[in-house]
DNA sequence: CTGAGCACCTGAGGGC
DNA sequence: TGCCCTCAGGTGCTCA
């Protein structure tokens, strides 16, 4: 479900409310995610103090001040709310987490494709899941010098190449469209074909897609919503994701949803090329 | 090694 | 009402 805007939007809306707190209590009801909640994490992961939220990639991290990180990650369907304690249990619950001054929070995930573990704090970035990943998009080691030498050095679809972790982060099915749309690139651009003028505009974009969506509280397109239940405004400037067959915002043309890697794109056939 | 294809899982929505 | 199909903000394995 989430993508880089969404997870960040996510992130700072608990910090104020989790910063320096404690979890009291940590139950789970089902731990069979993608990767299996730790048996111990109710253990591990309780009655020390949080001490910072961040983000890396789509991953939702909280330092723990015994030196251990939680790691989420919300999948497809994942969401991570604050509610009542006594709001009845989705079938899809699958961890409550009580906090030492009465706030009740979840992690609900229907499809499972999310995760929830467990790492050392001082060597997150050796963690398994955190060594192979690429740039942070919103960066400044993220360039337009940086996404052509990628281009270069790399065979296959532009949006391919953006969704690709190895390489950049963050960036999902949603704003690899967008940010297509507005560099005028087809997402099936071979990468080569890229010029320098083309990757200087692409990377710009990209920040400007993802820092707009994150100032809008994300893209709500199904049924996101972040940690208050809110959902997000961005799909309101949405130009090409989920608009098939509707009329391009600029010149009318009637956008194309094709199929790549299995996963829809859409672009404008007329403005992207 | 690289890149494409598919599996993982559940639910919503449309057509009949 | 039900059945069957397609589709969904992600990632990681397998195969050529």
């Amino acid at each position: 479900m989430p993508e880089l805007p969404e997870i960040e939007t996510i992130c700072r809306k608990l910090t104020p409310q989790l910063r320096n707190k404690k979890f009291s209590n940590i139950t789970v009801y089902r731990s069979d995610l993608r990767v299996p909640i730790p048996q111990d994490l109710t253990i591990t992961a309780t009655k020390s103090q949080i001490q910072k939220i961040h983000r890396r990639s789509k991953y939702l991290l909280m330092d723990l001040a015994n030196g251990l990180s939680l790691i989420f990650h919300l999948g497809m369907s994942g969401r991570l709310f604050f509610t009542d304690k006594k709001t009845p249990r989705n079938k899809h619950d699958h961890v409550y987490f009580d906090t030492e001054d009465g706030l009740h929070l979840r992690l609900r995930d229907p499809r499972r494709f999310g995760l929830l573990t467990t790492g050392a704090t001082a060597q997150l970035f050796d963690h398994k899941l955190f060594k192979n990943l690429g740039c942070e998009p919103l960066s400044s080691e993220f360039n337009g010098r940086f996404l052509h030498t990628l281009c270069q050095k790399t065979q296959t679809a532009i949006k391919s190449l953006l969704m690709n972790a190895k390489y950049i982060v963050g960036i999902g099915n949603i704003y690899a469209s967008e940010a297509l749309f507005l560099s005028n690139l087809k997402p099936s651009r071979i990468t080569q074909k890229i010029t320098a003028e083309d990757a200087a505009n692409l990377c710009d974009n990209i920040k400007s897609v993802l820092n707009r969506s994150i100032a809008r509280g994300g893209t709500t397109f199904r049924d996101y919503v972040d940690s208050d239940g809110k959902p997000g405004l961005h799909q309101l400037e949405l130009f090409v994701y989920g608009r098939g067959n509707q009329p391009c915002k600029k010149c009318h043309t009637p956008i194309k949803r094709v199929t790549q890697n299995n996963r829809s794109s859409f672009f404008c056939p007329q403005c992207q090329r």
